[in-house]
DNA sequence: TTGCGATCCCTTTTT
DNA sequence: GGGATCGCAA
């Protein structure tokens, strides 16, 4: 039947020729590459995204049919705009691209599991656990193996498990080849914790990638029928592929059979590999054509997103990578701004100066033709940690901005607890939400009796649900407890129509069972006690948070339909059966749902249409552009990670961590050291990152505005521990402070200050006209290099502006 | 059993 | 600065 709808060449748009329209040759070479296995070396904004879209059309327009192309992506945001853009370079007609599988391996990997669990010795209706599920695990296994967690902190043991996975070493096989007393133990840890996961029908992030290896390795239908279905595989930023995906993508390519070698295409850039601390194998993409023999490289250099100084500075940082291939990046843009590196005093100085930066980019219209609007615009960080002082400068301001953390909406409490319950209802054995949610809110369930239901679970092996049904007669667990207990499973089982999912009180949509579960579980009322308790905004938003969590369910459940993954379920002409059809709807839709939870990543949260400044770490900033870019804290230790400067290898990979921040500017980009920067809440002296000293003097323009009185004294003396607490961040107070008095303090290659002091043309009194506010008066003006003036503007109030950037005109 | 407060520990990056 | 945990009081 899907015969039928192979497109046929007269439905498409255009010509062959259509599609190659606007390509450089090595461009259009990449696309027209289809048969073999091809390499695709894509520098730094080289239109690699135009080019994989562009290769999928092509191979459409060419009749191979769209169900046959799987293309894997990094994250679900890039897989959606690549489907989005498929479908635009095709006409928009939804016929042509039917099948299409882009995803990214996590995603396929669940997909894959799940429909061949029988085989992978797994529940379909497994759960998926995230870095805070496998913590509650891991501790409670190293519990019951009587081990500290002050010795064996969990986050370790499951970074070493989590190694192991990455290398395909289940449980067994790592115990076999530890040696020594740490990875004996780790193993024992390991083994109790694949025990656990087994148990309660989980499989943690790793493990969606190690157990579809392995289900490919070990079972050659499942490998067939992957191989039959998928004939063209596109892989996008290979160098961040570890080694269970490279196994996972190499299997599915299939073997170099009958003297056809696979088409496989892989995308990549070896100077942004920046994943290496979590197993990306660096050697995938640099190893690629010895491992498909004949295979055709194609190296994309030319540069078309960042202007001429930008990408100079981005060329000449990278080169002082030691262990790299270098290619050589170009543009033949001409002209741009320089690069701007600033030294401030402080973490709150460099909010300040960032948000002022940022406005006067939005205002600068003498000098370019457009402004850049918000979401045109990004500031980038190393740690998570500095966002914070960032958002309350720009909230004090009046910025809009938003902060690219995926899972921020998920991470909440109130919506883990719900996601918890319908986790349970979705998998009874999910003994971590169970343990969540089963006393939230308080409902008699304390953890003495839950704790010998838990002890009585673990004896008999079974799940804790389960042990819950029966232990009214089996435990000696008193009346009260019963009681309760017997009630909640009760309450589950009114859900889940007692696991059937059929009947008249039964849910017949999904978000219907979301609010449900919201309502009868008591998680609704209980915020809302507590809300009108505290009667404070956040509880208040509680309750908002958990009418968006049903909603968000609404709109999955209207494009669950649409969504058209048929990519799973259509079968190629060969007609793939499909085991197990018999899930009930409400549950097969509630399963997709809870994954599409669980694989958020930070970078799906980007969303330009909102108008505002996105926040985002560098790792979050990979594969965006943005017009005008800051990068805050690049100072030893926090850019180049005081974690990662052991080895040369983690510093390079600092290094291009840092390119790749530097090469998401399209036309602006300023970068940000601050002398001191308060760690742990203590104020600690920096020094700025050698990254700086890389840039190349001529597209860079630094501008030292800490030295003046060391700052440290002041800092302390105003007696608030950094953070800006009581006079809040963005409204410093310069009074002098960073007026250049103590000159001998300026070191390194900072040219102290750049241009002159511009107080001197704007005296109190002066009339002045800002692009945005108008026309004002000064009413008071500070000395210095930073000199901000505050200027009455009629009918929009008082602003304290740098002068520096206010790009302010004297009227009179 | 629950709720609160003190204390301790921490800190990279993420699917 | 802040989150998690633990202990103690009601």
């Amino acid at each position: 039947m899907l015969q039928e709808e192979m497109p046929s060449p007269s439905e498409l748009s255009g010509e062959a020729g259509e599609l190659l329209k606007g390509l450089t040759p090595p461009q259009m070479q990449a696309v027209q590459a289809t048969e073999g296995p091809l390499l695709v070396l894509a520098g730094a904004g080289s239109g690699k995204t135009r080019v994989i879209t562009r290769r999928i059309a092509f191979l459409i327009h060419q009749g191979v049919p769209p169900w046959s192309i799987l293309a894997v992506t990094f994250t679900n945001k890039a897989a959606a705009e690549m489907r989005e853009r498929v479908l635009t370079v095709l006409g928009h007609d939804p016929k042509l691209t039917r099948g299409l599988t882009v995803t990214t391996f996590h995603s396929l990997c669940a997909r894959l599991l799940r429909r061949y669990a029988e085989a992978a010795n797994l529940k379909p209706e497994f759960s998926i656990y995230d870095s805070s599920d496998q913590a509650t695990l891991a501790k409670r296994v190293i519990a019951e193996l009587q081990l500290s967690t002050s010795n064996w902190p969990p986050r370790s043991v499951l970074s070493a498990i989590s190694n192991a996975k990455n290398d395909l070493l289940d449980a067994d096989e790592f115990a076999a080849r530890a040696h020594d007393f740490y990875s004996r133990t780790v193993a024992k840890i390991y083994q109790g914790y694949a025990k656990a996961l087994k148990l309660a029908g989980a499989v943690d992030f790793d493990g969606l990638l190690v157990l579809t290896a392995k289900l490919l390795q070990s079972n050659a239908e499942v490998r067939r029928e992957c191989n039959e279905r998928w004939r063209y595989l596109l892989i996008d930023e290979y160098q961040d592929t570890n080694h269970a995906q490279f196994v996972i993508a190499s299997l599915i390519a299939g073997k170099n059979e009958e003297g056809h070698p696979p088409n496989i295409c892989v995308v990549g850039d070896p100077d942004q590999a920046i994943y290496g601390w979590r197993g990306a194998d660096i050697t995938n993409i640099l190893e690629f054509e010895k491992c498909y023999p004949g295979t055709q490289v194609i190296t994309l250099g030319e540069n078309f997103r960042s202007n001429a100084p930008i990408l100079h500075a981005a060329d000449q940082l990278i080169r002082n990578n030691q262990k790299r291939k270098h290619k050589d990046l170009f543009t033949s843009r001409k002209g741009g701004e320089h690069v701007e590196v600033t030294l401030t005093r402080d973490e709150n100085h460099e909010a300040a100066l960032v948000v002022d930066w940022l406005k006067s980019v939005k205002d600068e219209r003498d000098d370019s033709p457009t402004s850049i609007a918000w979401r045109e615009m990004a500031i980038f960080y190393r740690t998570n940690s500095l966002s914070r002082v960032m958002e309350d400068a720009l909230r004090g301001a009046g910025v809009p901005y938003t902060i690219a953390r995926g899972t921020a909406f998920y991470d909440r409490e109130e919506v883990k607890n719900a996601v918890a319950y319908l986790r349970l209802v979705a998998n009874p054995s999910d003994d971590v939400s169970l343990s969540r949610i089963v006393n939230t809110p308080t409902r008699g369930i304390g953890s003495t009796s839950f704790g010998k239901i838990e002890d009585y679970a673990a004896e008999h092996g079974t799940p804790v649900l389960h042990a819950m049904r029966e232990a009214g007669q089996l435990l000696d667990v008193v009346g009260r407890g019963a009681a309760a207990i017997g009630k909640f499973v009760e309450m589950i089982d009114a859900w889940t129509g007692g696991g059937t999912f059929m009947g008249a009180q039964v849910s017949t949509s999904l978000a219907d069972l979301v609010s449900r579960v919201i309502r009868e579980s008591g998680l609704e009322a209980m915020y809302r006690t507590q809300a009108k308790a505290s009667n404070s905004d956040a509880d208040m938003e509680r309750l908002d948070n958990l009418d968006e969590l049903v909603s968000s369910a609404r709109q999955f459940e209207m494009e669950f339909d649409a969504m058209a993954d048929p990519a799973a379920e259509t079968r190629n002409a060969d007609g793939l059966a499909r085991p197990n059809d018999q899930t009930p709807p409400l549950l097969a839709m509630l399963r997709a749902y809870l994954e599409s939870i669980a694989l958020v990543a930070d970078a799906d949260a980007v969303d330009p249409a909102q108008g505002a400044v996105t926040l985002m770490t560098l790792h979050a900033a990979k594969g965006l552009e943005f017009k005008a870019v800051a990068i805050i804290g690049l100072e030893e230790g926090q850019l180049p990670h005081s974690r990662a400067r052991e080895s040369q290898e983690q510093l390079e990979e600092e290094r291009r961590l840092c390119f790749v921040g530097i090469t998401r500017a399209m036309r602006r980009l300023h970068m940000t050291s601050s002398r001191y920067r308060t760690m742990r809440g203590i104020p600690e002296r920096t020094i700025p990152s050698r990254f700086l000293d890389e840039l190349p003097r001529e597209s860079v323009r630094f501008s030292n505005q800490a030295d003046a009185t060391s700052g440290l004294e002041d800092f302390i003396a105003r007696g608030e521990g950094g953070s800006g607490g009581g006079g809040g961040g963005q409204r410093y107070e310069p009074e002098g402070e960073f007026a250049a008095k103590d000159s001998k303090r300026a070191k390194l290659a900072w040219s102290s200050s750049s241009g002159t002091p511009k107080n001197a043309a704007f005296p109190v009194g002066a009339i002045v006209r800002h692009p945005q506010f108008g026309e004002g008066e000064v009413v008071s003006i500070s000395a210095g290099v930073n000199a901000r003036a505050t200027i009455r503007f009629r009918g929009v109030g008082t602003k304290t502006l740098v002068l520096e950037y206010a790009r302010l005109t004297r009227v009179k």
